[in-house]
DNA sequence: GACAAATTCAAATTCTTATTTTAAATGTTT
DNA sequence: AAACATTTAAAATAAGAATTTGAATTTGTC
């Protein structure tokens, strides 16, 4: 056995950078090895040499492009750990939507892909997606809404933040991509600032925690009294 | 020319009903017609002689699905026109919510399928689902943001209200379709509530609206002053 | 520099699967 | 019962892509 060439570890990163991409716009089916081969400017028998088949390829280059847009936006975002909880939150909110836009990010237009039309190979992966996402999100929210806040409030409030990042951003990621249909102008710029979109959605958000919050001390009082 | 049969137009029928379910089920390209037509209980050959081609019975079948789901959930919803803007507001966030949790409401599979791998076929009628959908909510929101709002205040906040409503019941349709992963038992009940969740959205939505106003009129007192 | 192994290459193989057509059979309307 | 609408089963059509192959090339090692 003797130690591999340096260059076969160059087209194999080539390979899952073409694939992340190919996967990511065009989802497991409708993507080609032909056309990811060409995009890493290497031979059709490259993907099968390195990685055994088509679905060996669709994971690993998820897996790959999930670890590339981590490192890029750890789920903290870049605020102090000390900084105040509504600070926290808009850092976090920031991270994500940063991430979101980014057009390096392929993770997640292969998520979107996937959940589209499951092929049901990234089952096991995608789950340590969600996990460190939502326990940052998690962990901000429990501490705005106060610890008699149940598993349910919480999780209501999670997904309401968690669908007000996703919702826009991958929408207009679509339209870049397919460019079908044109997204209307005022909607464009607006998707454009992410500073003034996270502003909104923080802003939003901790007004709507804040409600969940009291009518929760609403409740118990009127329990007790 | 003679009169076509009846038992023709039910078959028809069949075929448009049969066809949304697996276009929402797979999207275009996955779906077939000898599926669609063992699901119609008609023979292989009856789509094209319908409808002359697959494409044609995907853009009737789109239309078909949308016509019959907002028969059953009218975008204003069933809260009289002359109830509080919060009453109103609540009634069309049910209203929708319903709408995207009952399985026999085909459209939003379709057009989701459709913005995860577009076709084109379906832009210029997608586009008039999201009008009538849109302009309720807008008007709303205008009226509890007030005149001074912009344009884009009113698009962002337009938006986070969107995003609650299809986020998690989309996802939560998908889980019941493909089954391939688990939903957490804690969420899954959540979802299945839409009670439950279209009072929280409400509630959220409302605090986060009355925080943009707010903000509207500090920055405008600070313009003045 | 030469051998061996890793890698690349172009071409061929192999395997798919689904839309559409056809021509005959069946049923309905007038 | 004639004429036309519909249904049927099977065949025709058609395209595209994953994978394999065996030879050619490059690279690392001795």
């Amino acid at each position: 056995m003797r130690k591999p060439r340096i260059d076969g570890q160059e087209t194999r990163r080539h390979l899952l950078e073409a694939a992340s991409e190919v996967f990511g716009a065009k989802g497991f089916r409708d993507a080609t090895i032909a056309e990811i081969c060409r995009l890493a400017k290497a031979n059709t028998a490259a993907a099968n040499y390195y990685f055994g088949s088509k679905e060996a390829l669709y994971v690993e280059s998820w897996r790959f492009a999930f670890q590339e847009s981590s490192r890029a936006y750890p789920p903290e975002g870049d605020v102090a750990p000390d900084a105040s909880v509504e600070e926290r939150l808009r850092g976090v909110i920031l991270s994500i939507m940063r991430r979101i836009i980014d057009p390096h990010s392929h993770d997640l237009d292969i998520v979107y892909k996937e959940m589209a039309t499951p092929t049901g190979l990234l089952s096991d992966v995608i789950q340590q997606t969600v996990g460190p996402f939502s326990e940052v999100f998690t962990t901000l929210i429990r501490e705005l809404l106060g610890p008699e806040a149940t598993e349910q409030e919480v999780w209501l409030c999670l997904m309401s933040i968690h669908a007000q990042c996703f919702g826009p951003l991958m929408h207009k990621r679509r339209h870049k991509a397919g460019s079908a249909e044109a997204l209307p102008p005022a909607l464009d710029s607006i998707t454009e600032d992410v500073q003034l979109l996270s502003d909104h959605v923080t802003r939003f958000s901790l007004a709507g925690l804040r409600a969940v919050h009291n009518h929760l001390q609403q409740e118990k009082s009127s329990d007790s009294g």
